[in-house]
DNA sequence: TGTATATAGATAGCAAGCTATGCAAAAACG
DNA sequence: CGTTTTTGCATAGCTTGCTATCTATATACA
């Protein structure tokens, strides 16, 4: 059930972004970054909790689109600094809006306790999941 | 955050079936196979609530894999019925087993009523964000 | 200081989602 | 009965996620 409501969720998101050449999966880069902020993609990736690799490629993606700069970081040879471009900043804000807009419709149903506790019991999930994970 | 919890769930599947040659994408074909049952892909895409290009690549793996067989429909030239093999049906009891372990642990740190409360909410919110999406 | 270890990214290869589209068989209908 | 519409599946092409592994730079330590 968690997968198919994540499904839908990405499916409402990627329809409402589609205009403006922007993916789901590219959301949390842009909640990270729409402040202007710079940060490494080890430090994108962990947090939008996802793998090294995923953020990796996802970053290609948002660059073949113009979406974001990577420049080399002065103080680690090994290291990039992702920053939004721009016209990624200008569209900062139509993405947050969409991520609220898609949230508010899908919690439309709730009463304001049981949103509250929908999101704490999730969170409880989350935990115990990752901390079967953690070998 | 169901995105989070849905890769967690499929991660802890993931590493179960790893052993058996299953993954957790196939978890619904089981499931709805698991009886000796033999459906279409349709049937078995609207069961799984997935489109059915994705249940067709899923069955294409267990296929490749030795986990189903595809045999015609007599009453319909166009469709094929899919069962699972004997190999798969012995994987069927471990394939639930590792579903329902890792729910479970997933929601070890619910009470009973939190539990049957987690599942209503998560099914207003799959309910809310279907209405949204069939226009 | 020099070697060993740890860390940041890149890359390969796969699974599981999606949309869009095409084809052939079935069903509906004038 | 023939034509049109519907329906079941296949295919192409994409995104997002994973694991495993490689390289190059930093860091630690003998």
């Amino acid at each position: 059930m968690t997968n198919w409501a994540a499904r839908l969720f990405a499916r409402a998101i990627d329809r409402r972004l589609k205009e403006f050449g922007v993916s789901s999966g590219q959301m949390p880069v842009f909640f990270a970054l729409g402040d202007g902020a710079a940060l490494s993609q080890k430090a994108l990736a962990a947090i939008a909790s996802i793998e090294q690799p995923t953020m990796a490629a996802t970053l290609s993606r948002m660059q073949r689109d113009g979406l974001i700069e990577r420049r080399p970081d002065p103080r680690d040879g090994r290291s990039q600094l992702v920053a939004l471009t721009p016209e990624a900043m200008e569209k900062a804000l139509k993405v947050k809006e969409a991520g609220m807009s898609v949230n508010a419709v899908a919690l439309s149903d709730l009463t304001e306790a049981e949103k509250e506790q929908f999101l704490e019991l999730l969170g409880k999930v989350i935990t115990s999941l990752e901390k079967m994970l953690e070998d």
